[in-house]
DNA sequence: AATGAATGAGTCTTCATTCAT
DNA sequence: GATGAATGAAGACTCATTCAT
């Protein structure tokens, strides 16, 4: 099955939140096997409830990971728009620096669920793609930011998406390789906005 | 027992090559539907062959993934390598441009693989992990570049992992993204690259 | 994915102890069509429950027939070696006759696994060589007992293993003959005894 | 596969009777692992031909079995039948030790089907029940034998079938367990016999 | 006549989903 | 609601048989 195992009794933290119970073991199962390694057995198994009770909460498999998804953008979503709305009235550098600050503070709080939407965008599972707002929405963000920077002539308009996605492209694939460097270390973020930004200088 | 054979009136294109046929079907495939929606029959369908047939070449499913990688990483990797080399003699900024232009078009010439490659890195699926060496080939090309950058004094030494992992990502972004526009255009990754080697001077 | 699941009208006779059930089912299988020609499917229809649910009792398909070898040995071993045990005092010749009495009497409370058992010995299937311990046990049972006559000075201790071998093979070609004709009908097996201990005796 | 390989160049002993070179290579290919583990492939390369070619000499691949019996069936057969007619005249007991020393020598003589004979006797196979001649000729021949000694009021025509069972499984027992032993022993043999005559004399 | 690649039905095995308890 | 055994469709793989060369 691929994943260990962890017998029942853990995870009774009180049938309260079953639904967020369940979503965390989704969330681990697939960040250690891999979405399409993920089986509801071992889900069921690692939330310490019998697979038919995965069925009470949810339509099918598809919908625990939509659920997941859902559940955690629900939470980041929040903090990346709040995080562009925060710095809006700072000037464009101040602006990205205090964003991306932001965001990865928010992406190392559900660090786990980020690793997998980040494999997971477009990734290519026998599951219908998912929902990719992690990544759509940042994207989004930074578009926006970078659209104000154009708009106080910094760059021309039409490199407002190629820096969204050239800033975004960076971060993740050093947020990707950080984990196997000491956590916690703002460093390489701070360096690659700070290389960036200078880079977009005239 | 066992039943009569039909001759296929199907592809019979390349008879002569059926190696490549069959890697060809499961490259196209696994860029339609994902390498974990893949199936021996859809390959075998698209190559225009009997299930059997596979067999007759690859000792198994993953068989033919591990040979897809294996060939593409034969033609992709001495083109990276190459690349590298050949801008050897060239100022840090001039090889940078020089490598990523060689390398983007090393990538549009295998433009669907890349694509099944760089949604496979890490990628949790059912199957065993793959041959990454597409993206480490191309990390590890970037980070001899950026150490070379960094014995000429233009940035610490202690930057060049990361700055390749940055640049790297931007341009995977940037590659991933820019199929939905126009193809054949390299003025996005112009400008990724001219904007990196801005922000990275001094 | 996945569909409906109907319930089955068939034999529930068991559910209690499914295992039995299946067990019985592939004797029943292996019996008329042998070894070789059982398939899982025919065990499941026979055992009246669904393949997959096979393979919630047994890891895979030789694991029912290492099961089914397994159980069958723990029951009918035993007897073997309660035969010859009960046996051990009494002088030679009525130690044979009480022997292969009650070896036939256990033989013929399992006379189905017997005859599957008898023709799998060394059999040429693909299947993996199963678990003959019932002819060995047999034959051991009877060398130790042609031991105890040679010791007795009725024939040379060099004569044993051929005797243990000749009755052996002598009651396997009557036990699997005789199912033609009437079964418990134990002429046959004092025939043979009493024959082999005539020709035995000075 | 199961079966070794043993390259090709062998067995071109002159495509003269190449039918007797298939049938040669099933044999052993039987012997090794077994009628249910041989497959046509297995054959032809044993055979060093190619497949198709075996179908240019038999149907099927039972086709290539049931050759196999009736050939062995033909050369053995006959010296069985002339074993029992050899002795016609001969004293009940002198006529069994001669025919089973003659029934020995001709099993010696085809060792090896003797051998995939012997196993295959109501084997459990996948493959359709094959000719069991041989065995049903050995026992034949030994019931006629018994049924002349009957006549000489030996022991009672009913004993017939039996005894001829009798001294049929215990040749068979100690024949298929000398091949560990030292072979072209004929002992064992005429051990079995002497025992058997002294047993069934008054 | 010989070849052996191609074929695809038949089997085994997995796992999402159901539902009687 | 919770349980987990039962279900069976779907997918992987084998190998007897065919037939173009």
């Amino acid at each position: 099955m691929g994943v260990p195992a962890r017998r029942s009794p853990l995870r009774r933290k009180l049938r309260e939140n079953l639904v967020e119970t369940i979503l965390d073991a989704a969330e681990e199962v697939a960040d250690e096997v891999g979405l399409g390694g993920m089986t509801i057995a071992a889900v069921a198994e690692r939330a310490g409830v019998a697979v038919g009770t995965l069925y009470n909460y949810f339509p099918d498999g598809d919908g625990i990971l939509t659920a997941l998804f859902r559940a955690r953008r629900t939470a980041i979503v929040p903090m990346i728009a709040g995080a562009a709305k925060m710095t809006k009235h700072l000037p464009f550098e101040d602006r990205l620096r205090g964003f991306v600050v932001r965001l990865l503070v928010a992406f190392d709080q559900y660090a786990r669920f980020v690793r997998v939407a980040a494999l997971a965008d477009r990734e290519g599972s026998k599951r219908k793609p998912h929902d990719t707002s992690l990544m759509d929405e940042t994207v989004r963000a930074l578009e926006q930011i970078m659209r104000d920077g154009a708009r106080r002539k910094l760059f021309a308009a039409s490199r407002a998406p190629i820096y969204a996605r050239m800033l975004h492209g960076a971060l993740r694939s050093m947020y990707l390789w950080r984990p196997v460097e000491a956590r916690s270390n703002s460093a390489p973020g701070d360096l690659i906005v700070e290389t960036f930004l200078h880079g977009v200088r005239r």
